[in-house]
DNA sequence: GTCTATAGAAGGATAGAC
DNA sequence: GTCTATCCTTCTATAGAC
C-alpha cells in the first residue's frame, strides 16, 4: 500500500543512482513512479528541485537505517563496518554497479549549481557523521578522534563507490573496507 | 598560442568539474571556449561523447602531472602525498570549492548510463593508480601493498572532494589526508 | 573550411478539461 | 483533485551559406 507521493520518492532515488539529478528527467519519473506526470506537481508544487530535496532526505535516513540494522546485527561497530562495506560490494555486484550512493552522484552535480540542494547534500553527510560518530564515541574513542573516523570511513565509501563502479568490479570497495575497518580497530585498542 | 580544439577541450574540463556531463551542454562548451558552434563538431565529428572522452583522457594525464610535479619537490612519497591532499584543500578553498576533480562526477554519471565513457574514466583511474603503485613500490614497498595503498589514497581524495564541496570547507580533506599520509608511513616503516 | 541558422527531440512547467 | 495535452525553452546535431 505504498502512496503516489512514496512511489515517486523511490523512483527518483533509483534514477539518482543510476543516472543522476540532470540525467533524470520528470518524464522518466513520471513513468518509473506509475504516477501521472500532473502527480508530479500535485505532491511537489516546487517541481523538480523539490522532489530532488525530499528524494535526498528521505534516501539519507534510509540509507542511514540500513547501515543501523546492518551495525546492530554485529557484535561491534569494527565488524559492523566491515559488514557494510562487504553488503555495499555485493549490491555491487548483483545490480550491475547501479545500486549505489544515492546522495554521491546528485553531491556532485549541485555542489556548484544548486545552493538549495547542495545544502541538503551537507545536511545528510552531516546525519550519518553524526550517527557513526556516536557510535565509534560509544565504543571508546573520544568525541574528535571518533569524528575524524566516521569522515574516514564516509569519505573511503564514497570514494570506493566510484572507482568499483568505473571499474565494474569490487577491488576498491574491500581494499578500503579493510583499510577503515584496521584504523578503527588501532584507534579502539590504544 | 592556444588552438581552439585545446581551447575546447580546457573549457570543458573546467564545465565538468563544475557542471557535470549531463549539465553541460554544446552551447555553454562552444560560449566558454570562444569556439564557434560548428568547430566542435569540426574537431570532434562524433558529437558530445568524443568531446567528453577526449577531455576526461586530456584531463587525467594533466592531473596526474600535476600530482607528480608536486611530490617531485617533495623529499619522499609520503611528504608528496600529503602535500597533494593539502594543495586540493587550498585550490577548493581559492575557488569557492569549483576547481575539484576532473573525472569524479562524470564517473558517477555515466557507470551505469555510458559505456564510453565509463571505460574512459575508469583508464583515467587506472593510469593514476599504476603511476601512485610504483612511486609506493619503488619507495620501497611490495607490489600487492603498494597497490592497495594507491587505491586507498585515491578513494580517499575522490571521497573527500565530495564531502568537501557539499560542506564547503576543507575538514574532510585534511583529515582523510592525515590518515592516508599514516597509514603509508606505518606501512613504510614495518 | 568556418560558421550561422535551423531542424527535431527532449527538457521542465502549466493550463484547463473532466 | 486527477490527469492530459500543450507551451516554451534548451538540448544535440546538421545543413548549407559564405
Amino acid at each position: 500500500m505504498t502512496s503516489t507521493r512514496d512511489r515517486i520518492l523511490t523512483a527518483t532515488a533509483a534514477l539518482f543512482q543510476e543516472r543522476g539529478y540532470t540525467g533524470t528527467g520528470l518524464k522518466q519519473i513520471s513513468a518509473q513512479s506509475q504516477a501521472p506526470f500532473g502527480s508530479l506537481y500535485h505532491h511537489f508544487p516546487a517541481g523538480k528541485v523539490e522532489i530532488a530535496a525530499e528524494t535526498l532526505r528521505t534516501a539519507g535516513v534510509g540509507y542511514q537505517l540500513l547501515f543501523e540494522a546492518i551495525a546492530d546485527n554485529e557484535p561491534d561497530i569494527v565488524s559492523g563496518i566491515g559488514a557494510f562495506f562487504a553488503g555495499a560490494a555485493q549490491v555491487l555486484e548483483e545490480t550491475d554497479y547501479a545500486d549505489a550512493c544515492p546522495i554521491a552522484t546528485v553531491a556532485l552535480e549541485v555542489a556548484s549549481t544548486n545552493e538549495t540542494l547542495r545544502v541538503v547534500t551537507h545536511d545528510v553527510f552531516e546525519l550519518w557523521l553524526a550517527s557513526l560518530t556516536s557510535r565509534l564515541a560509544n565504543a571508546g574513542l573520544d568525541e574528535v578522534r571518533a569524528r575524524e573516523l566516521a569522515i574516514l570511513a564516509v569519505t573511503a565509501l564514497e570514494g570506493a563507490f566510484m572507482l568499483s563502479r568505473a571499474a565494474k568490479n569490487t577491488e576498491a570497495m574491500h581494499v578500503t573496507g579493510r583499510f577503515v575497518v584496521a584504523e578503527i580497530e588501532r584507534s579502539l585498542r590504544r
